[in-house]
DNA sequence: CTGAAAGCGCTTACAG
DNA sequence: CTGAAAGCGCTTACAG
């Protein structure tokens, strides 16, 4: 337990000035002498001098903390971007305070409105996917709002995503450069954005290299079961095919198998590319699986960021948004590599 | 956008009382006639009124927010702990600030000032693992501090960890019930105290049960290269064993690969049995490993019902604290079960 | 450059 | 049961 807080007027009297040149000196503002500002610091250190932020909030009415609203945290996917939030939140000097809608409409509105009651400058709600569509709650709050990880139903607001062409061009990109030529696409249903996006990165880079795609798209599911089946319907297919770009690692996993099982070497025979980086992100060493990584920690990052200029400037400047970068992380499925005792064991099983 | 914030004094004023009669009414407190009562929550209700939180702190000097201290949220442990403080905290309408020190011991401290400038109520430190030992804040800190998932340089500490003992007897007990008799524990570094734990509450039920271990304790590290080792020695011992408990998952993966590899079947020849629960914690359906779950989330959350009922007593009773219990989930490893040839691959692929 | 004063929105003894 | 008043710790025009 410690000693009785020092405060601002303890501060003024120990430096031998009013608390309101006190104040000033803390805040960096208006014009003071400099004698006198080193005697207040020198004071402020002296008596280890921590400013209530609850008074300062109500008395400036800015509270440096933001909102975080999470439609679902306990999601396998929000976990990265809240990492990237509150890294950029603290480089700012800013608190958050975080609440989880776990998905329930009534959750999300007291929450709302407790972001509210605590006086927060800005909200960054996280979504619970780039296919999912939070409702938009710009409008009923005074300050800034970005939406990262999720779309919002207002047009209008800030969005921050992954960029899914850009990530369908890098994994096509790799298979090339790994001197593929027979590549396909397969992932889940045409109609979610991200598979779009995706699919039409990965095409557009395949026309820039002047190739054609083994067999047209292949649509299920994002699941390792459609993995199975998609293999199949390749194999089925009669075409030829040495790469293979999966909409997640899911289906690039049920891919992976289901060709070898049926004898075809990942990656001699068909190189796999998967999408999430699900093992990277669980901190595996040795991939099994090169992926792509979306990010989502720079999501995040990038939320905070523009939520940061929207409260320095007033200029309501909402200068376009651009998607954020994936990367890729190679792993034996393209690259091959040194058969591990369990890649050997892997051959025996299939034998 | 919104209109103008309404505050107390506009209830009040629209209730026709006075701002002292408003606030008691919405703090419920002191003696307030049942006919007022009702006028001025209906005028709060119509008004739509939200208490600023924060001048409603500087005044009353709670602030109903509890500071989080991790030592490492990007830890893939740190996680579902969060998910447990931030659900319990919900229940309590208590809000949280989050903050990172990323095992920077600068970062630390300046978060730990960042919590004292903004009034928190309590803190409960994450650390990174219950073989960590956090540096302890109590004695700077005015309110309770709970320390979840990690230790305290401070014996005199509150901590919450998962309850070691009970989990060497839960995996015990489960490869017993199994009928399996000739025992192995299979884990890290002995002066762990996570794998003393274990290995103890192993011991015990065995002994409980009138059986020897088929071989004494394996140590090696809590990784998947272990595992291999381990099963190595394991076999050229030339002890017979037909279940094993791996300190955790890596370390049970390892081995399951390398016993197959040496022609045990797992689970027919050798059930195998975890510590994480990664699997199933990462959302995968039909689990491989049976394995320890440490109840994580149920950590954060016990963390912080004794803050809180810190908070609300002032009878300092530290009323002793028991760790917070495992649970089993079963997998392929120990009760078998379709044996897809694609499982297995998988199994291989994503281990 | 500095300080006296009003104010942020609320709570909390204390009278009555 | 209710209200006038002081107070929480700070900031911010505004004089001087």
């Amino acid at each position: 337990m410690e000693s009785k807080p020092v405060r601002l007027v303890d501060i003024a009297q120990a430096a031998g000035v009013s608390l309101a040149t006190a104040s000033q000196v803390m805040n960096n503002s208006g014009r003071i002498a400099d004698a006198t500002r080193q005697r207040v610091l020198a004071a402020a250190e002296r008596l280890d001098y921590r400013p209530n932020a609850l008074a300062r909030a109500t008395a400036s009415g800015r509270s440096r903390t933001i909102g975080i609203l999470a439609e679902n945290a306990s999601g396998a996917f929000c976990m990265p971007v809240l990492v990237g939030t509150n890294r950029t939140l603290s480089r700012f000097n800013l608190a958050s305070v975080l609440y989880d809608a776990a998905h329930s409409i009534d959750l999300r509105h007291s929450h709302f409105r407790e972001l509210q009651a605590r006086q927060v400058d800005g909200i960054v709600v996280i979504g619970d996917g780039a296919d999912g569509v939070s409702q938009s709650i710009s409008q009923e709050f005074a300050g800034p709002v970005a939406y990262a990880f999720g779309k919002s139903s207002d047009p209008a607001d800030t969005v921050f995503l992954p960029d899914d062409e850009q990530a369908g061009r890098l994994a096509a990109e790799h298979l090339i450069g790994l001197g593929r030529t027979r590549l396909v696409h397969v992932s889940a249903e045409a109609e979610l954005a991200t598979v779009a996006g995706r699919a039409r990165g990965f095409a557009s880079a395949l026309a820039a290299h002047g190739l054609q795609p083994a067999h047209e798209p292949i649509h299920g599911t994002f699941s390792r079961e459609s993995g199975f089946y998609s293999a199949r319907r390749l194999i089925d297919s009669g075409a030829e095919f040495d790469g293979i770009f999966a909409g997640n690692d899911a289906i690039a996993v049920g891919l992976a198998a289901e060709l070898q099982a049926s004898g075809r070497r990942v990656p001699d025979d068909v190189a796999i590319v998967g999408f999430d980086n699900t093992a990277g992100q669980a901190g595996e060493r040795e991939l099994f699986l090169t992926s792509i990584d979306p990010q989502l920690a720079a999501v995040g990052s990038r939320a905070v960021e523009w939520l940061v200029a929207q409260l320095d400037d007033d200029q309501d400047a909402p200068s376009v948004v651009p998607s954020v970068e994936c990367t890729l992380v190679t792993g034996r499925s393209t690259v091959g590599g040194l058969p591990t005792p369990r890649s050997l064991v892997l051959e025996q099983l299939l034998a």
